[in-house]
DNA sequence: AGTCAAGTTGACAAC
DNA sequence: GGTTGTCAACTTGAC
């Protein structure tokens, strides 16, 4: 690998590899196969990430989703710098982004993590047509989840995808062991980019961590470190941000975090999701979420760890569904739907989705989205939401139970593209699955439990600190109305500083009228789908499922 | 086929 | 304060 042999791409194409790792989820260097396979022979390893366009919208991925990715690519650049490499970052379409690139450097080797999301599934399987016509080389490892999707498609013999979680579980412990953790990729394994892509400094530690790019001599005017280089908000249309970084993206700050859970034994031990409080002040659950969701955490890592940690306690421990190991498997479970589930993230074509007549109101959900449903609780959950990027998991709950069966009647569609805007941990699988669970349109179907949005909080948080918190206009409303703040009587709103009407809105809806009302609506959804589920043809003999009975692309499958 | 227990985490009243 | 049963009401999976 001379810079003459760059300079002539293809010339010797036979006789050399040339990789380039396309990073998208998996922002990692641990446990992560396709770059270890990118590793593997080679001359030059190109890790590239691109920032595609159809994900840079502030009004579909907001602003502290986005940052939180910049600074997750950011760690990762330097990750790879400290070990004689580089990240390059590529602004465009994949899949006109990497033909240019393939030309420029000669690749014949394209390696990545596969993705079940259905944007994903579509723009790899074109990539890998152009990868055929440009004779790159392509290799695709599963190494988001603890078994690749497909595998659980295949051991499940044409049976149906399970739509509930013990079946999963049973179905999981088919599986065998989860595949080991691989090697972290360093300095020995990572063949760097051909030199001039980096900096004099960066080139030193190239030289010094292996022989593959060592030995030669480029002019600092040939340094071509600043194409690449991972851009600032600003850089790709996005507005600054003052907002505090609570949860700092990076593969370095996921591991920290997860070696600072771990160390508590006893947390990891007795670790019981509903006795976890959506209201506490401090996270209570271990906000890995994020980092697992762009991999900058493999859950094959935090998921030996676990055992690793559960193995050694000579004690009992908690198990599925509440425990961690748990929550892991609910990862699992959603994205096994995600991928075997046609049209997953809507209700219309969704063969697992109870087809329900949500309203159409913008005035309930500007009101739900902008935290102005005069619920203190709704609101205080929905402004951490927007301000943070992270709420607990039944905070999410009491949210989304609030929007669609319980109050607001609005499709569960709705909240879904909200959260994902605003969730660092904004994972369509996960995410679709639990509208699909709170809403009561798949998988759970006890829609008369309506989560209160004045009783819940208040179990975990009497004095309504949260609440406080979030919404500072009520700072000063006493705690026996601190839930419920049109109740309090004029003399105590005026002294609190927060009269309802004008320093915090009425309740949109009354709860107790209108929960019991949708009940009604509900169960009449439920009976309308049992009626043969397919509107027009109602063959009484036949199933008495709603509208097509599995989530796979099965044989029996009704259509869509 | 029919029955029954279970299902990640509801609210509320009664004890 | 913890547990239990009730509330109109659900579906799935196992037997």
């Amino acid at each position: 690998m001379t810079s003459a042999a760059v300079s002539k791409p293809g010339a010797k194409r036979a006789a050399r590899t040339v990789s380039l790792h396309w990073f998208r989820k998996g922002l990692r260097l641990h446990d992560n196969p396709a770059l270890l396979e990118a590793c593997e022979g080679a001359t030059h390893v190109y890790p590239v990430f691109i920032l595609d366009p159809h994900f840079a919208k502030p009004d579909v991925i907001g602003v502290l989703r986005y940052r939180f990715m910049l600074q997750t690519i950011k760690n990762l650049d330097d990750n790879l710098r400290e070990i004689g490499s580089r990240l390059f970052v590529v602004k465009g379409q994949p899949a006109e982004a990497l033909p240019r690139l393939f030309r420029e450097w000669g690749v014949t080797k394209l390696t990545f993590e596969s993705d079940t999301e259905p944007y994903a599934k579509v723009r790899d399987r074109h990539v890998c047509e152009l990868a055929a016509e440009h004779q790159v080389h392509v290799q695709i490892f599963p190494s988001h989840t603890l078994h690749d999707p497909e595998a659980y498609v295949a051991r499940l013999q044409g049976k149906d995808v399970p739509t509930v979680y013990q079946s999963f579980v049973k179905l999981f412990a088919s599986m065998g062991p989860v595949a080991p953790v691989a090697p972290t990729v360093d300095a020995k394994r990572l063949p760097s980019p051909a030199p001039e892509y980096l900096s004099g400094r960066d080139r030193k530690k190239a030289d010094q961590g292996n022989g593959h790019a060592g030995g030669e001599k480029i002019e600092e005017d040939r340094t071509r470190s600043d194409d690449f280089s991972v851009p600032g908000l600003s850089g790709i249309g996005y507005p600054e941000t003052d907002a505090p970084t609570l949860y700092p993206g990076g593969e370095r700050a996921a591991l920290a975090r997860m070696q600072e859970h771990l160390a508590n034994v006893k947390y990891i031990v007795t670790f019981e999701k509903p006795k976890t409080s959506p209201n506490a002040l401090r996270p209570s659950t271990t906000v890995l979420s994020p980092y697992l969701k762009h991999g900058a955490l493999s859950s094959r890592l935090f998921y030996h760890s676990l055992c690793s940690t559960l193995a050694q306690h000579k004690g009992p421990h908690t198990q599925p569904p509440v425990s961690l190991v748990g929550q892991l498997l609910w990862r699992e479970f959603f994205y096994l739907q995600g991928h075997a589930t046609p049209n997953f993230d809507k209700m219309v074509g969704n063969p697992i989705c109870r087809q329900i007549p949500w309203g159409k109101d913008a005035e309930l959900l500007g009101a739900w989205e902008e935290a102005r449903t005069g619920y203190p609780f709704i609101d205080a959950c929905m402004t951490q939401l927007r301000e943070e990027g992270w709420i607990h998991h039944l905070a999410r709950h009491a949210l989304a139970c609030f929007l669609t069966r319980g109050d607001l009647w609005q499709s569960w569609e709705e909240g879904a593209r909200v959260f994902e805007k605003y969730l660092l941990d904004a994972d369509w699988s996960v995410n679709t699955g639990n509208w699909l669970w709170l809403s009561a349109s798949a998988f759970f179907h006890q829609y008369f439990r309506v989560y209160s949005p004045v009783a819940f909080g208040a179990k975990t948080d009497k004095e309504g600190e949260y609440i406080r918190k979030y919404l500072p206009v009520l700072r000063k409303m006493p705690s026996k109305y601190i839930y419920e703040p049109w109740k309090a009587p004029k003399g105590v709103q005026e002294t609190a500083g927060c009269v309802v009407g004008r320093d915090y809105p009425h309740p949109v809806v009354d709860h107790a009228t209108v929960s019991k009302q949708l009940m009604g609506k509900m169960k009449a959804a439920y009976d309308a789908n049992k009626e043969g589920g397919a509107k027009g043809e109602e063959k009484s003999g036949e199933k008495k499922r709603p509208a097509g009975e599995d989530g796979k692309g099965g044989k029996t499958k009704k259509r869509a």
